[in-house]
DNA sequence: CTGTTAGCGCCTTCAG
DNA sequence: CTGAAGGCGCTAACAG
């Protein structure tokens, strides 16, 4: 391995005006600035970030920590938040929770070990909470995306649950749907809790009551367990639409409906949060609140780089990003 | 930060002895490294890995570098490959080219002076050549994915190019098409050649000439200008079918076809290689060749791994997964 | 403008 | 079974 050393010796310099060089710190001739470039290049050299990073305690690499990487949302949020690190003279390592605490919990220790300088968290629930503070107490600077965490704080960029799930539900019930199931995520996410609140309050301020035997717990990640879906087929009295609380699980449900006999929306309409990236084109089919996945990626980088390098206000910063209700053929007017 | 040394002196021994604990090296006394795992604990020790990588000379991170995060193929790759790093005790850095050659060689550079262990390799085409040589020249080990570049030896892990054209537009011509235009990726990528060399067999094994003019090039990663698409529809003797050398390009040309009024298949058939990942089941529609995706990363991490650490023959080896020619209702029969 | 010294946190080697 | 010395590649701080 080429090191400064090999490139002082050669250059007739010492090793630390090549790495002033390297650096463009400090001042240096032009001649011998030339000189040691030139040997640089024939013996190709590349710089070793470890030993860099060692003496510096800075690694200029950042983390992204997304739950679900085949998930169009997450990955077009990636893309934004690629970009902005970037931008900002940051590299990005990816790392995929899968919605499990602990795989969540093995690619936080590798965080730590690597000492990245910052990380984009996107938690995959409540109980994220103590790997959250094992990057606080070791001071590593993070920014929440997407799931609020109780007990914590930090800069936030969120969605607006609430409010996308009751436009959403909503709409269901200006097609005049009365009976609207809803397939959820984990409670112990936060955006579950939120949708669910959006889909309840959709319901009250309509005169409607909520039936819970109609709403289903899944995790975001995909349906698996059909079971409770037969449920809600079987039911005496039962839905004439659903809303699903994700993309993931909206494929889920109108595959498991699909298999059973039942087409959306002529059987049942359906209706869900977030699109479904660049497929999407495809076939502009489900009703959607489609949210800002780049924006998410992006702010949320933006809001960590300055919080990395001292430009922000000590106080967290909330983001939240508005979604937009998209409809489509996915639910249809009852009768 | 707390290093071996805070650990050695609150527990009365050496810094070596500390770190003997931590790998489990040469002998030590029972009673020594409990007291010596107690007191990391209370301190809530964590290795600084580019302190033992500088020292190793290895950092046990191994790089995959897609062309595409947004694309399904890719990402349910990475997931096979994440996977199959995970169980081989690696973490896996994710790289994003988009099809961009700078962006792939900055990425390169950076795996450069991570000294990444090891990289799987999907080239944006064939000048990647030089950030391959670079690679090679700084001796790591890398896998190729997807796509062959001449003049560079390493394990590959490819599709059946040829073989999945060749399926697709046979069961065009099955359907009784005979002017089939190919929306294809660029020349420099070798599934692009390939694909346009099964599209051509499957003419002349079917007693059919090939028009150059019903074939154009795009960059794989999207459709962009349409102004070609307006010159096959305009064509004197238009195409009734379409073949798209990959998923993002038959979303692109669908896309553009329908702002243009026209409807498939009704209007026009069209196939395309590569399926849509999770949201394939939402609407299962697209007659593809599916690829293996998941097992493209799994396969190319298993053999990188073994060139890694030693346990492969020396020369090279070469997997070719099959495609599965998925049927569906996008083609239909002419008239 | 350039060089010397010291040390980042860890592990290898060689002594006990 | 355990410790001391030295060095991985680099840069901050201080000299000149």
């Amino acid at each position: 391995m080429i090191t400064i050393y090999d490139i002082a010796e050669k250059a007739g310099v010492s090793a630390m005006t090549v790495s002033r060089v390297i650096n463009n710190t400090g001042r240096i001739s032009e001649a011998t600035r030339k000189r040691v470039k030139k040997v640089m290049e024939e013996l190709h050299y590349i710089p070793n970030s470890m030993a860099r990073s060692l003496v510096l305690q800075k690694t200029k690499i950042l983390s992204l920590l997304i739950t679900d990487i085949t998930n169009p949302f997450y990955t077009t949020l990636a893309r934004g938040a690629e970009d902005a690190a970037l931008r900002a003279g940051y590299r990005l390592l990816f790392a995929n929770s899968d919605e499990d605490y602990a795989k969540e919990k093995g690619y936080v220790d590798m965080m730590l070990s690597t000492r990245v300088d910052g990380v984009l968290f996107a938690p995959t629930g409540d109980h994220s909470l103590e790997n959250l503070l094992q990057l606080q107490k070791h001071n590593i600077p993070f920014v929440m995306l997407d799931r609020e965490i109780p007990g914590i704080g930090a800069d936030l960029v969120l969605g607006d649950s609430k409010e996308g799930a009751r436009k959403l539900v909503e709409h269901l019930i200006e097609l005049g749907h009365r009976r609207i199931a809803m397939i959820n995520g984990s409670p112990d996410v936060s955006t579950a809790r939120l949708r669910y609140s959006g889909y309840r309050e959709a319901h009250l301020l309509n005169g409607l009551s909520v039936e819970d035997s109609l709403v289903i717990h899944r995790n975001f990640r995909d349906f698996q367990d059909e079971s409770a879906l037969d449920a809600l087929i079987h039911h005496e009295n039962p839905p004439t639409a659903i809303f699903a609380a994700n993309n993931m699980l909206a494929i889920g449900a109108i595959q498991a409906l699909r298999k059973r006999g039942l087409q959306v929306p002529s059987d049942l309409s359906l209706v869900c949060f977030d699109g479904f990236g660049p497929t999407d084109a495809l076939n502009p089919f489900l009703t959607v609140a489609s949210q800002p996945a780049y924006q998410f990626g992006a702010l949320g980088m933006q809001l960590l780089v300055e919080r990395i390098e001292g430009e922000a206000t000590p106080e967290h910063r909330k983001m939240i990003l508005p979604s937009e209700l998209l409809i489509r053929s996915s639910a249809q007017a009852l009768r």
